[in-house]
DNA sequence: AAAACTCTGTAACACTGTTACACCCCGATG
DNA sequence: CATCGGGGTGTAACAGTGTTACAGAGTTTT
């Protein structure tokens, strides 16, 4: 704790002549590379350290420990996904807009959820689309308690819809319980409703029409 | 592998003169009441022999290893859950019935979330559900590619709800980050919006507003 | 009696996060 | 100049994890 004030405080001499090995910053730009590579459990600090030609104990000086370390990473993920801006000209078109901006920019940076699903810090994922959506709702004519449970209602759907399909794209299939059951489905006579079931193929669509139908519900009471 | 086999096929000699130490089925309810007790982490190979009063060998000549255990007890967990019956008149309010059903089933059985996120059998959590959104859709004029997609974005909405659900109770209030922004909220002129942004209080209602919400909207095409 | 099988124990390997402790180097102070 | 203090590093260890090679006891089968 108090090592990580002090190693923040000391941004200066890292260029000083009484050079240290490593800074701050290489630990963490190498952390993430680590994380890139091989995902959160390819993260350790014994490699870490290996990575950079130091002890472990450097590395716990200059960030403190393995969690500290990877809120960091989290932090830094966040800071660079900048701000999601609305498109469209109805209402629902807009805040779906920025539903389906939310998905991309989680869905283009695949280690974050790892990260903040070991962390526990699941309500940051919906941070960045929580400013657009408020405005937007509320533009829709939401205020108050109702705009508040929309907003929560959409957000919850966008994180738990893509922390799902993180966790179920490649495994949905190889569920032998999964598969007993569609070829149930199949025989009772509706074999295009089991193929459906079957492709996870298609998320895209998927997750374009629950947040429309959601979307257009809550700004449908209006 | 062999062993388990091996194991799995001596449910006879369980009971033998030449009497083992420990069951299959003795070592799977000790790992049941350990996560019980302490969650999926609590479950260590050695805690779990030493809590048997055994070698750790044994754990392992009766359930393969820790993988096929925790499979072995998500297989159990599910099995005692049972099947899901709709209730209501309205189409839509049978479906959302399922949904809300679905939900108290799995928050009933809290270990069980964290069992299938370490093994990635997420795709089980839904299994419950399913027979009945297929009835139940069915019975409201959807068949086909169009009862697929409304039979997953409900699974998915349901089971996106409940682990982000679990992961955020307690966590939320904590970061610095979300309570800045409430505050800001708060002073924007909305102090309600920001209120109901802030509890995570009342996930039960947020839960049904947003079932409802899309199940709506996916039977009203028809 | 011998061979085969079931089940258990000892001890180790390779990992993980974390820390107590000694040390080096360099700049500031007496 | 000498001394002190602190930034930064290294060695080595502790405690814990999953897993397994191997030996052996006890029982059943041949």
């Amino acid at each position: 704790m108090e090592a990580m004030e002090q190693s923040r405080a000391t941004s200066k001499p890292a260029a000083a002549p009484g050079a240290p090995r490593v800074t701050r910053d290489a630990v963490l730009d190498t952390a993430m590379r680590l994380v890139r590579e091989s995902g959160t459990e390819g993260l350790s600090m014994r490699k870490l350290a290996a990575e950079l030609g130091v002890a472990v104990t450097s590395i716990y000086w200059h960030v403190g420990n393995r969690d500290a370390l990877v809120d960091e990473l989290v932090d830094r993920v966040l800071r660079d996904m900048g701000t999601i801006r609305a498109a469209g000209s109805t209402p629902a078109d807009r805040i779906v807009s920025v539903a389906l901006a939310s998905r991309r920019m989680i869905l283009d940076r695949p280690h974050l959820i790892g990260l903040v699903r070991e962390r526990g810090l699941d309500a940051l994922l919906m941070l960045p689309a929580r400013r657009a959506l408020v405005r937007e709702f509320a533009a829709a004519g939401l205020h108050g308690a109702r705009a508040a449970l929309a907003v929560q209602a959409v957000q919850f759907q966008v994180a738990g819809f893509i922390m799902l399909e993180r966790a179920l794209t490649g495994h949905e299939q190889e569920q032998a319980a999964v598969q007993a059951w569609l070829s149930e489905v199949a025989e009772g006579g509706d074999p295009e409703l089991a193929a459906g079931l079957n492709v996870n193929a298609d998320p895209d669509e998927l997750f374009e029409v629950a947040v429309r139908g959601l979307v257009e519900s809550l700004v449908r009471e209006v």
